[in-house]
DNA sequence: CCTCCACCGGAAAGCCGGGTCA
DNA sequence: TGACCCGGCTTTCCGGTGGAGG
């Protein structure tokens, strides 16, 4: 990296950067350290620019932001600007300050995913087109297979040099762990075979160092929480059930209304004792939770949507199955957390009457069954040829 | 071999709420 | 105040589609 971005030094422009590598392996960590040092080392010639692409995920809130960070007085509207406009002002302010530019783009692939090769290509466009070309940009991406989704326009200009972050290992996220643990803790405050599970448990998670720290975080907080002077393995065994859960209550409580309303569809129809839902049902059910809580349903495209939104989350599995007559649609299957969800979503103020709900679904879906027996008797009789009972 | 089910999923468009600007 | 802009959410429309059953 720095080899790459030490020709600003030798006042030219350095190339485009792809950095690789699955969370937690440093990549955001390591940009930011090496934009710091070069920051320091030429301050008069860098300016540098970080945006995760999670949050500003349009053309437009990332040129608007680039151009903040370009000149700090904002006088560029959050929205309101046609995207020419804002371009012409983001070039104009480049020239004005006559330091190299470095976007980093974190999770670039979101961009990219949200609104297609287009709109990183006016990105780099607007850096490659830059007066003066003293734009580059470092795009940040978890995702492997990144480039094989951008057509080749966009590829060439944003994968001039890549680096592939590999995973930690479990010895490297010890080195990781323990100075970071010296600081704060007395000698020997936790145990060798605790700082070791720690590692391990984060080498298994793809390297993730992140996941390793916030597990030994929440392992000593748990045992301060004990008055225990020493965190033992016990703690790092509790503090990931804690992580697990965290993680799954904050991903649920955050979901739009109509998505929670979706989830309980699902789990009201696998409390019916169904293991293979398929979509039909589920809109069924949400229409009833829907009518219940009188709430507008929305379509059934849209809750289409939303389950696929929802197995992105890992809340829920879906695969494509063709019963042939019966149609092709989707198996859904919820993820073995069914009772935690359940349990946060009673939680949840919004979905207040729940239970009611459900009840109001198994009461209906009784009826259903009944009249699916009457169809069949119909059915049987149909099959023995008796005209009576088929008018 | 053909039909036809019950959806899938892309495209286009509308609406809404946030905003700017003359 | 009306003409715009953008993003997010949603609906409408519609062309697929895998495979059981005729």
């Amino acid at each position: 990296m720095v080899e790459a971005l030490s020709s600003i030094m030798r006042n030219s422009r350095p190339s485009n950067l792809l950095l690789y590598g699955k969370t937690g392996t440093g990549k955001s960590s390591i940009t930011q350290y090496v934009m710091s040092k070069l920051a320091e080392k030429a301050p008069d010639s860098i300016l540098s620019c970080y945006l995760n692409c999670q949050t500003f995920d349009s053309p437009y809130s990332i040129l608007i932001n680039v151009a903040k960070s370009v000149s700090g007085n904002d006088n560029i509207p959050p929205s309101g600007w046609p995207l020419d406009r804002v371009y012409t002002e983001l070039s104009s302010k480049i020239e004005k300050s006559k330091k190299y530019l470095v976007i980093i783009l974190d999770e670039i692939d979101k961009l990219v995913e949200k609104n297609g090769g287009d709109s990183l290509y006016v990105i780099l466009k607007a850096a490659d087109e830059s007066k003066g070309a003293k734009t580059s940009i470092i795009g940040i991406t978890n995702d492997t297979s990144f480039t094989e989704k951008l057509d080749s326009r966009v590829k060439s200009r944003l994968n001039q040099e890549s680096i592939v972050f590999p995973p930690y290992n479990a010895s490297e996220l010890k080195d990781i762990l323990e100075p970071r643990v010296k600081g704060i803790l007395a000698e020997n405050a936790i145990e060798e075979p605790a700082l070791n599970l720690c590692a391990a448990i984060g080498a298994q998670e793809h390297g993730d160092a992140r996941k390793a720290i916030d597990l030994m975080r929440i392992a000593i907080e748990l045992a301060i929480r004990d008055d225990k002077e020493i965190v033992t393995t016990e703690h790092v065994y509790r503090s990931r059930d804690r992580l697990e859960t965290d993680v799954l209550k904050e991903t649920i409580r955050t979901l739009p209304t109509h998505t929670k309303i979706v989830i309980m569809g699902c789990i009201a129809a696998s409390e019916m004792n169904k293991t293979n839902m398929i979509t039909g049902e589920i809109y069924a059910n949400y229409k009833d939770i829907c009518h219940d809580m009188k709430i507008p349903p929305v379509s059934s495209r849209r809750v289409s949507d939303l389950l696929s939104d929802l197995e992105d989350a890992g809340l829920i599995t879906t695969t494509i199955r063709s019963l042939g007559r019966y149609g092709r649609t989707r198996y859904i299957q919820l993820n073995e957390k069914e009772k935690e969800m359940k349990k946060y979503l009673m939680e949840d103020e919004e979905m207040g009457n729940f239970e009611a709900s459900t009840k109001s679904i198994q009461t209906r879906f009784g009826n259903y069954e009944a009249n699916n027996t009457n169809l069949d008797k119909i059915l049987t009789a149909a099959d023995e040829g008796s005209e009576a009972e088929i008018s």
